[in-house]
DNA sequence: TAGGCTACCAAACGCTGTTCAGGAAAGCAA
DNA sequence: TTGCTTTCCTGAACAGCGTTTGGTAGCCTA
């Protein structure tokens, strides 16, 4: 009786096949840019079928932009692994952190920089976004934790200080990307700026 | 022969009716629920007229945003006016850029957070907003020349050591208004982030 | 008073996200 | 094989969007 379970298989096919086409344009044409109809002629359906498959827009962008974030998670798994020092850690969990977000701009840009909103305005979050975001928090939060055990920075709040931090490296991220292209500000090369920032905010938490 | 300056009055209280209508609206419901017949409806003209007044809503948009950092520089000059010690008024200074945009949380974001993009999904900046953003910062980079002359933190490129910080107190302005009201992510309170993020930024130029 | 000029508007175009009634096809039971 | 049910999918529509265009009404000048 295995034809329910080809079923949920060509399902799952196909709601792949949605999201595949949604990143693709997602990629190549920016948030704003990428339309329900667009993603529906990519694949040879009618736009009312993406419907079946995922709430509404949002959801659908939401589901490649958890699936970007996972990555960004293992890379910091990853880097859990090759057990730096403490201090090393921090630095390069910083930089992987803005590295992430110039590689995937438009991801990171729809998850942290573009939020939904309501009609009073006020930013709607989903679950399933917060609970990936707060996942790479609190790696963040531990590294910073460790470096505080380790006396490499001063001991402090670590959950106001993690928050702090990741501020801070939100707005290198943040910058780096939107703003950047901009000929009519003398912006300082990419390398300098995340090389002094990164430097500076760890030497503030000292 | 006052007629032609009546006509130049009648319709530059129009433009800036339209202006005040845009900007009320733009509070009240965010960037992204403003709409050119919505303001059009609320000065009781056809939308088709707003047009005989601004190319297009991303230009009417922009003015308010100008007008409204518009303020910001004057927060700025006025702090310089105060002379108070290098240190003081660079700490001042950012507390000073961080709550305007918790005051004028939708300009700021439209302004930099959500920039206008084209087709193949780049950043669109125009020079007027560029002009604007340019006196803001240039504040900020005498400043902090100030505070390299006076001794109070260490001497480095202006230039890049201003940007760098820029972007980490738009990273604490852009995060606080943007994510705090997500009650699913343990936020700290905002005085906290923002004083020890403004601690923190210092030490590190330090 | 006649002509011109300006301010304005109604209507339309092409786009958007989303909904919904219905049809085609596939699977199942008799 | 026939009829029934369930599933998947679509075409058409709705309401909204930014923007353009053709045309009119009213004031200003001559």
């Amino acid at each position: 009786m295995g034809v329910a379970e080809r079923h949920a298989r060509e399902k799952e096919a196909l709601r792949s096949k949605i999201q595949a086409a949604a990143s693709e344009l997602f990629l190549e044409l920016g948030y704003q840019n990428v339309s329900i109809r667009k993603i529906a002629e990519k694949i040879e359906y009618a736009p009312s079928t993406i419907y079946l498959h995922f709430k509404d827009k949002q959801e659908l962008l939401e589901s490649i932009c958890i699936d970007t974030f996972a990555k960004l998670n293992e890379s910091m798994t990853e880097l859990d692994q090759r057990d730096l020092a403490p201090l090393e850690r921090l630095e390069q969990g910083m930089r992987c952190y803005i590295n992430f977000g110039l590689q995937h701009p438009h991801h990171y840009l729809a998850t942290f920089g573009i939020p939904a909103r309501d009609e009073q305005g006020k930013t709607i979050e989903s679950e399933a976004v917060g609970n990936i975001g707060l996942q790479s928090f609190s790696h963040l939060r531990s590294i910073i934790a460790r470096c505080m055990e380790s006396g490499d920075i001063r001991t402090a709040d670590s959950m106001v200080t993690a928050q702090s931090v990741w501020m801070m490296i939100h707005g290198v991220t943040d910058l780096l990307i939107t703003h950047t292209e901009y000929s009519g500000f003398p912006w300082a090369p990419k390398d300098q700026l995340v090389d002094l920032s990164v430097a500076n905010i760890i030497r503030g938490l000292k």
